[in-house]
DNA sequence: CGACACCTTGAAGGCTATCAAGGTCGGTGG
DNA sequence: CCACCGACCTTGATAGCCTTCAAGGTGTCG
């Protein structure tokens, strides 16, 4: 009873002195500060230490010990798991107000997966002995975490759900309005994924091959659904891809010939 | 900032006063109460309420507005979750010390998924504003439901991997390597899965129709590798189906050709 | 302007769903 | 006790979705 679990692995406590605290500005607008007053905010952020990371690069490896908590506040990446056979898939998109290896941290176990930047991003890292500290000094802390979790949770299940109930175009459709609905930018045309995004990482997080998700993307270009290019996806009628993705065939479906909702 | 969230949704705070609190001996081996003194433990079960629930019946149904938390003591759930068109998925399967209820309660959402009862079970319900209470004022107790949810969330990924990258009988494979995992008990010939578990069940874990999964254990138990039964599995040969899982074909596969490993 | 990464498109084949037709077990009521 | 019924399981045949294999096209960066 009462026994100290090892958090953080049994690596040496490495705790690099922060060089400078983060701002509180920085980060009061996150809903994971939403429920703390400005003194716990203040106390959190005094022991985090800010990072920068370009496209391509990883705070934490798949495999690697829990060591470090990161918590993004600018910049996009994606989490990216590797099976011993060399498969891969997209577990998650981790974007502005999302924690990163605090699963592993709290599960005592190695990474499960590399979480990439796919933008010059900028995060804040906690060593995870005064991260899992700053929960049990912040109650509301703990709980605007479980709160991601929870969300974290229901999005898998969902993906799960589809994966095992739907064909591949009802997928993709699912993955490219969840994409917008997270990432997503208004522009002219539409709705545009704010990031670039290749035909593979819409593979990977699908469940299919390059190859389908191409031939599945050029029909909706075809039909005027959307605006493909390289590394690049515009959505030019999200209720008709709605309607692909709640099971309707798709068949000759067009942009007029499905009701646009009046509302959003 | 501060702003007090409506946990429970918007309906009546309803708080049935507990019959009897339960006692105290009942959780503290799980491991959701390993952190907690005495004290803590006692001051939250006394929010608690027993509820007994026999196959079949269900403590929440999925479109629910978030109520109540549950605790498993003993016995045994699947949570389904069912689609607009009827298909239907195992998200997951709650075994004693783990929680329902807590994901949505923590989302604001309305449940997920429907856990039913496979065998005659016990659990401790929380009315989700005591529950949150709770948290707040028992921060170990906080991180040991983290802890449940992050292992859950691994899970989850897990799965999505494997629905992404394996074929069906690596997917049963894996499936019913877990389930004995979490359920399984030794048996003369192996290890059971200690519960009724038909092929349907099996079917809805891995994305499968139980025609292929019924093929599949048919095929198994020609090889030995299993035995069969109406709403009964027994695994003579985890460590062969590991391998089939691990990626090899199975092929001519047999109990003999695989290297028994020697621990466990 | 060359090389690389990304994208497109065709053809063939296999894995699994689907359709179809029973078989078997266990409980229930006469 | 026995017959019936529903739930669960098995097995064949067929069809089709999607992967796999193959061959190029295209945009971008150094």
């Amino acid at each position: 009873m009462g026994q100290q679990l090892a958090f953080c692995g049994d690596r040496p406590k490495s705790r690099p002195a922060p060089a400078r605290s983060p701002d509180v500005s920085a980060v009061r607008h996150l809903r994971l500060f939403d429920d703390l007053d400005l003194e716990a905010q203040a106390d959190i952020l005094r022991l985090a230490r800010p990072q920068r990371l370009g496209p391509g690069e990883a705070p934490l490896r798949q495999g690697d010990a829990p060591d470090l908590v990161f918590l993004v506040l600018s910049g996009r990446f994606k989490a990216v798991q590797v099976t011993s056979e060399g498969a891969q898939v997209v577990t998650r998109l981790v974007g502005p107000g999302d924690l990163m290896g605090h699963v592993a941290v709290l599960n005592d176990k190695p990474h499960s997966a590399t979480p990439i930047a796919v933008l010059e991003s900028l995060v804040l890292a906690w060593n995870c002995d005064d991260f899992m500290e700053a929960m049990r000094r912040h109650p509301g802390f703990a709980v605007a975490v479980m709160r991601g979790m929870a969300a974290s949770i229901q999005e898998a299940h969902t993906r799960l759900r589809e994966a095992a109930t739907e064909r591949v175009e009802q997928r993709i459709a699912h993955a490219v309005l969840r994409l917008a609905r997270q990432a997503g930018r208004r522009v002219a045309n539409g709705v545009e994924i704010a990031f670039p995004l290749t035909r593979q990482d819409i593979a990977l997080m699908t469940g299919a091959t390059l190859h389908t998700v191409s031939r599945t993307l050029s029909a909706w270009e075809h039909q005027g659904l959307v605006d493909g290019g390289r590394q690049h996806l515009v959505l030019r009628a999200p209720w008709v891809l709605a309607r692909i993705a709640g099971g309707a065939a798709g068949g000759e479906e067009t942009i007029a010939s499905a009701g646009r909702p009046s509302g959003e």
